[in-house]
Order: structure tokens, then sequence, then C-alpha cells
DNA sequence: TATTTAATGAAAATGGGTTTCATTATTAAC
DNA sequence: GTTAATAATGAAACCCATTTTCATTAAATA
């Protein structure tokens, strides 16, 4: 990810700077792999800046968060995840499926074709009912895997 | 919710018990609203059974979600949120929407039935080509609502 | 009845995540 | 540039939902 006049001028518009520690911040999230935890990004980004702080890092996602950035998941072990929006990633979109025995997490990408036309036209109807401006979406199934049936 | 027979072989099943504050668990998630916290259903099971306490709620949480009874939503404000599985509940199912400004869910039931549709195709499919038997899922679309744009 | 095993509640511990506060870095005003 | 205002920061303290521990009780089984 570039981080050009563009992502300045999204900061500024709301008051906000682009320091240091939330551009590597943007950066750990976009190329260090998915579903993040804030210390996940906390250790990538103490790599290069051993001085940025945890504290930093929360708050930088607060802020990513508001502003429709980052999508913020919880797979239910505890810890939120986090991930770029559709928008800023270039990774390819993926739906979840979760293991509620051993909270095994697959991203599946089959079958997403059909599902990402009919949720456009979702959130079209959704976002125009309710003024919502929509920022992304979650779709996750849940069940038991192969591994958990067994025991 | 009747709590039959067939509750207790599902119990018995695993090695597990089919005890009062269980039973009182699953009473609270089948008639006391939606999206509730642990704490939501202590309070319900309170009123009747002032003994129970919180940390069984928790475990006995863990039980149905292991079970596939209960689903776990987490809508970002620090605490989980319950819901019985579609196969139990008798209510109507929906997805949800929520405000990343302010963390207010809205449930919506329009535009299902073509989900609905859909999300039982991707469900089979999913569910051969992983292996996985699938107890659920969780439809979440995420942006800033009418008030949280404005300001 | 005796024995094993599961379930329970209270209290303590855990651990993400948030707040506070004194300090530092930016930006804006002059 | 210098100065004044404002935003950002890290460390430590705090908060609070959830888990763990442990001694006790209840239920199922021999």
């Amino acid at each position: 990810m570039i981080i050009d006049r563009q992502w300045h001028k999204r900061f500024n518009r709301q008051g906000l700077r682009l320091t240091i520690p939330r551009e590597a911040v943007i950066q750990a999230l976009s190329t260090s792999g998915e579903h993040l935890s804030a210390e996940d990004i906390y250790m990538a980004v103490h790599q290069e800046y051993p001085a940025i702080g945890l504290t930093t890092i929360y708050r930088t996602l607060d802020i990513l968060i508001r502003m429709g950035v980052v999508l913020k998941f919880d797979f239910g072990d505890g810890r939120a995840r986090h991930e770029l929006t559709e928008a800023y990633s270039e990774k390819k979109h993926h739906h979840h499926l979760i293991c509620t025995g051993c909270s095994r997490i697959i991203d599946y990408m089959d079958f997403l074709d059909d599902e990402l036309e009919l949720i456009k036209k979702t959130e079209k109807a959704l976002s125009k009912k309710y003024n919502f401006q929509i920022t992304g979406h979650m779709m996750q199934f849940y069940g038991l895997c192969d591994d958990c049936r067994k025991k």
C-alpha cells in the first residue's frame, strides 16, 4: 500500500494527523496476512519501530475502523481480529468458516461470486432504507470441523 | 421451549447432565429477547433461581455453543451476545446492520428470502467440501448510521 | 449404601482493551 | 523563525468480561 497525499487528506479532513505510527499500522495491515490481532500488528510494527507502543496500535485501529478502512472481527477466541476493508485491500475478498469446537478458521473464496452479487444488492437496499453508509460486511458460517466431529 | 426427553438425551450423549441451571439458561435464551449478554441471561435466570451464579451461565453457554444450540456474536462493544441458532429458535431469523460509530444494532429481515436461499446452497456446498457440520451462520453489514455520518 | 463422576458457586486470577497523565511532536499564528 | 495551541504518544494504572481454581454438593452407578 502506498501512503500518498490521499491518505494524508483523509486524516486531515477529520482534524487528525497521519503520523509514522499510523502509517506503520496501515502497512502492517496491508502486508502481514489476514485477521490480525492488535498484538499481531504490534509485533509486526515493532520490528521496524520498537518505540511504538501497544496503546497506539489500539488507538490507531479505532480510528481506522471509524474511517471505514478496517473491519474488526471476532472469531470467539477472545481477541479481536482486523483486516482492511475490501475497498482498501489488495487481497481477494473472502468469507469465513469457523469451527466452534477448536476455533479453526477457514477462509473460503469458492461460491463467492453469487454471494457477492447478492450482497451488493442487499447493501444498496439496506443503505437506502436505513440511511447507512455501508463500509463492509462479514459473512461467517459456524460448525464443527472434521476433527471435532469425531471427538 | 419445552425441555423434554430429547434435550436430556442430547446432553447425556456427551456425558453431560441437563440440570436446573442449564434448563434455566435455555429458557432464558428462548424467551428473553435477542442478542443477550451473559449478564442479561444471568439476570433473567436470577429472577427465578437467585442461587445460580454467573460462572454457571458462562459454563452453560460454552456447552450450548459447542452443541450448536447457541450462536455467539460480537458487536464490538466488549461483551459477547448470544442467540439460539435457527434450528432451536422460534424467532424469525435475521441479519445485522451495525454502526461502527455508536455500536447501534439494527436487525433486518427484509431481503432475506434471496439471501437465505443462497445461504442454504452455500452451506451445503461448504459442508461437503470441507466436511463441516454447519450449525449456523452470521451475516453482518457494517457502516455509519445516519446520526454518526453527520458528526 | 458406597463410590465415582459431573456440576456448582465464590473467590481469585487472567487478559484484552481503555484511561490517565505527563511528555513530545505538529501545526498554526504571529 | 518563535511562540502558542493542539494532537499524538508511551507507560503505567485501571477496568471489566471471562476463566480458572478449589472446596462442596448433587446425581448416577456399582
